[in-house]
DNA sequence: CGGGTCGTTGACCGTGATCAAGTAACGTGG
DNA sequence: CCACGTTACTTGATCACGGTCAACGACCCG
């Protein structure tokens, strides 16, 4: 299967085109990331925590999130991840997973062997950087997360997390506004921000009330997005990229 | 400056390669990497959030901690730096910091352009592919400290924090026992794992009197290392390790 | 109609935050 | 050598946020 991109872009391709524009030999290079193809249906698990790790996945469709149980059975989730993006970097050199990744609606990704990254450096080292440079940002990305787990209240958590999903998402779909699909249910919600369901549902009445978004069946609107940002001081890391050092 | 193996071995190519054996040329194209130094006392910042992002550093002596401070003037410490370690990857594709980077006792660091890691790329694929994998360990300590902070008690965040220090620092220090000198004050402790001081203090106290751990100023000791581990189902990463593939 | 999942609401409780006072260790200058 | 100031740690009293437990309601799909 080639790509092409007036036929079908592959999101992957397509979410790294974003940051920076790629040459024909570097999409090409990238193509063989979506050789593969397989369909995960919600629920189940692409890989679980103590799996041998030797394979990357690119997320085609559909969302995932990763996640971890404690001794005492309790689920942290630790990252969400959309279409475009690159599944399975952390566990880079390690030998068996830290976590595992499970469809939160039916998905598609493309498996792809750990290896083949060192034929990208080879091939395209520009598209490998910018790709370390994307997991980087998901490190920060996850410096939020602690501090707003660490250091802010439920409702201010709940803000923090639709927020950053608002900006992800837009990366997808430049034409969002303000309205969004959230097909993550209370509970797993609680396991993201360090709450319970209970806390969850509170706290969105909470922010319904005081009119900073609404609800309807699966989707949130932020009524007023300038005053949500400024109550949590939200930074939207996507605005603030340099890639030029690439070049 | 030369680097050679019999005389001084630079610690960052010494950390490097308690993971992976690096070849000679390998380990001259990262001797760059510690060309220069700059020394920086206790409480002094090597930069600090909203900086400009363009260079790296390695640690060369001392230990350093990156934090950011909310709206409130909270600080959170989401990491701690200790000779070897490559510091200012996170911000690899951000035009500015996400955090500030302060040393914790007087220290000596190493600046470098972020863009050395293109040559790098290039001179010794390998070994750049190996700093990526150590940024994703860190990646995944990271989900560790969220899950420590979400999900245990105060008296179990500490005793992470320490048994994840002991291992860290015995990549330093082979011969290492279960004693090791802790220069982090409490308030520091407390604001990297959502705590207070005074909570931190009370933890400590709790812990002595269960006869996990003894303290003597400034340092720790583990006295039932086992049970403590037992306790937070503590799994050491570094013992699980995978960089064969790199071959 | 019945069963399951998911969200809501209320009563009560517990961990850690907050506030405050006191102590210990250490460095500096007289 | 001691007086003093600073920083770090300890301990106790009180409070509040979010957890826990439980009952109920809405919605969906068979």
């Amino acid at each position: 299967m080639t790509i092409t991109k007036q036929k079908q872009p592959s999101c992957f391709v397509s979410k790294l085109t974003f940051f920076l524009d790629l040459s024909v030999e570097e999409g090409e290079a990238l193509a063989d990331f979506e050789k593969n193809e397989r369909a995960v249906a919600r629920g189940e698990a692409i890989y679980r925590e103590g799996d041998a790790a030797d394979e990357l996945f690119v997320v085609k469709s559909g969302w995932l999130y990763s996640s971890r149980y404690t001794d005492s059975g309790q689920r942290q989730v630790v990252q969400l991840r959309h279409p475009g993006d690159l599944c399975g970097m952390h566990d880079l050199i390690l030998t068996s997973r830290s976590h595992s990744l499970i469809a939160l609606e039916d998905s598609v990704v493309c498996p792809l062997p750990q290896s083949s990254l060192k034929d990208l450096m080879r091939a395209a080292p520009r598209a490998m950087m910018l790709i370390n440079g994307l997991a980087a940002l998901d490190h920060v990305f996850l410096f939020d997360l602690v501090q707003a787990i660490a250091r802010t209240s439920a409702d201010d958590r709940i803000i923090y997390l639709l927020l950053q999903l608002l900006h992800r998402l837009r990366i997808n779909n430049a034409a969002m506004d303000t309205t969004f699909r959230l097909p993550m249910n209370q509970t797993l919600i609680g396991d993201m921000l360090g709450l319970t369901n209970v806390t969850v549902s509170k706290s969105f009445t909470e922010l319904e009330r005081l009119g900073l978004i609404s609800r309807d069946r699966g989707t949130v609107t932020f009524l007023e997005l300038d005053e949500a940002v400024e109550r949590i001081d939200f930074r939207n890391k996507f605005d603030n990229l340099d890639v030029q050092w690439l070049q």
